[in-house]
DNA sequence: CGAATATATAATCAAATGCTTATTTGGTTA
DNA sequence: TAACCAAATAAGCATTTGATTATATATTCG
């Protein structure tokens, strides 16, 4: 729900409020390193479907990611064109990498891949 | 409030959260500018003295901003050795300057100065 | 010392947040 | 078309947050 075009300080404490949460930043961490479906969120933390849904939606309505059906799944993945994917760059390159979470998943074959 | 030396996501979205205020946010971008004490934050917004030092108090938990005492003033500056403060600059730079809201206080007279 | 001023803390409360369960929607597939 | 599955939405609830007022603490100054 991002209106303008520049950077302004409610619009920006908005973002960094979404980002201050734990489970929605390390979802926007995994997304850095791979695109996720909302079942996958659901294997990965242990939590609710419509929590995850409820994360991604916030996520996206203030075009931080973008949402593809593939098939049955929606996929789930960073906007690079948002204005504050660079902000979200800065933060994540910093954290550890989350990728050992996502390869249990393939480990249980648990892993949505629809190439 | 920062225990760990290295970045890690709980204290990420913690710092994060923090500064997804806008009083807050808005707070730290002035320090960036200019040193302040409460009484002048307390007359930049229009909220209680309480209030103000209430998110001062967050601030200072987390080790992102510095007080001092100077006479009857304690007065509050960003922490520059934070593990946090390259990330704040990065936030803060691209932010419209406060600093007009300041200079509304000088020329009511009601900046405080020390020097 | 005692009054005045600046700041912090305590107690309280309304609004916002994040979760849950139940249900609905929408697309796929037999 | 009917059953199935993924995801979204609705409703309800406990916790957290950010404000307020009242009070306590610290420092300065007459």
């Amino acid at each position: 729900m991002q209106t303008n075009e520049a950077f302004n300080i409610e619009g920006t404490a908005n973002v960094l409020k979404l980002l201050g949460d734990k489970t929605r930043l390390t979802m926007v961490k995994i997304m850095s390193e791979h695109e996720c479906c909302v079942c996958e969120f659901v294997d990965v933390f242990d939590m609710s479907q419509p929590a995850i849904s409820q994360h991604l939606r916030k996520l996206k309505d203030s075009g931080l990611v973008n949402e593809a059906r593939r098939g049955q799944w929606i996929f789930y993945s960073l906007n690079q064109t948002s204005l504050y994917y660079s902000y979200i760059l800065t933060v994540i390159k910093e954290l550890p990498s989350q990728n050992f979470k996502v390869e249990e998943l393939t480990a249980q074959g648990k892993r949505i891949c629809c190439d």
